[in-house]
DNA sequence: TGGGTACCAGAACGATCGTTCAAAAATATT
DNA sequence: AATATTTTTGAACGATCGTTCTGGTACCCA
């Protein structure tokens, strides 16, 4: 815990250097990625960043926490919003596979730590594990809203429901970052839909 | 192109030390497995590795295309089966889904290889992408015999059902290596048998 | 203004990476 | 038996890895 009122004040954004960093973490993944380029994209010199947040794992870590801060986060505040919820579940998904279509799109940072490390790791295990368990929370969530408001069968078993779309987004993520044909995405999304008619 | 009708003959078994390198990859991963392992693993030298294979590259190739013929093929045999072209589809889903669970699962070396490599590596990722139109045509395969024999609604689009079931076998194979819950894997399960029945 | 603190830049560390060299050992052909 | 060809073994290569050390600089507080 460095004393805040002395000495030279720090020169580079923090946050945006986190940013930077996760960024290249969620496209390389962390093995293929060396220390130089992430000081690069952050634009700060190695000793900065070992004095900042410790190491190279350490800044994994933060990096997911950023990741989970930004887009998870943001993904479930896209379904708790006013309005209908399986009109914003139905959003989010869509949202989910146009990404999936992008050229250049690199996935989910959390899925693709879940499979570069496994369950080896246990510290990276449980902190995806946490994610993984927001996500299904922020799924059934809004199913509940939704059967609630009448919107989707009575007989839905929300919390399964959402577990099996928890599933279905990180196959949908390996689709988009491995570039598979918009065919298999478009199919994938229609298939939910179908499903959420269901009881 | 080695002359084999000239020199000492190879001692080791170029089948399992492929299948031993296999298995390393399959479990770690290309770039955080090191040549030591891999030689380990195959119980040879280092320079017998290169003179067989070439580099640590072509080893990985050669292991993905046996992994090819071992599980994929295997599956594609598996649906090809005589009797219930339905039964058979349904017989390996649970299969899919008793490996997910089972505690030491990798998922699967295709879908870890596409989601380490992404589209950056455009051999890799061609071999990926060639193996993924594979199941997608083993599943669509099975689903157009099951339509012949009455099993599914005249309705399903087999070649969009088979693309989305490649993508939730992505999924499941994920939710498997990062050890998710059971009852994820359980309910996607359903999920996808429910889907089988509609139209 | 002087002392203390934290930042920055770059060189340098030991370890490990993938790969190759060099020499001994083994077998098929002549 | 002699020779040619290949495998085996283990050391060694340069490159790069994550990390640390060294000086020098900039800033806050007293």
């Amino acid at each position: 815990m460095p004393d805040a009122r002395r000495g030279r004040p720090r020169e580079f954004d923090t946050d945006a250097a986190l940013e930077a960093a996760m960024q290249v973490f969620w496209k390389q993944g962390y093995e293929a990625t060396s220390v130089g380029q992430l000081c690069d994209a952050m634009g700060i010199a190695r000793q900065s960043m070992y004095d900042w947040v410790g190491d190279k794992r350490a800044l994994f870590i933060a990096s997911i926490d950023r990741y989970r801060q930004l887009w998870i986060c943001g993904m479930r505040d896209m379904l708790s919003l006013e309005g209908s919820p399986l009109g914003n579940l139905r959003h989010c998904l869509h949202a989910m596979a146009d990404y999936a279509k992008k050229p250049d799109c690199d996935g989910c940072l959390v899925t693709n730590t879940a499979n570069e490390f496994g369950t080896g790791d246990e510290e990276i295990a449980s902190l995806v594990g946490s994610i993984d368990e927001f996500i299904i929370d922020a799924f059934t969530q809004v199913l509940d809203r939704a059967k609630a408001e009448g919107e989707i069968p009575e007989g839905v078993d929300t919390r399964s429901t959402g577990a099996a779309l928890a599933v279905l987004r990180n196959g949908m993520m390996v689709a988009g970052r491995s570039g598979q044909s918009h065919e298999s995405i478009d199919r994938t999304l229609d298939l939910i839909e179908a499903l959420l008619k269901m009881g």
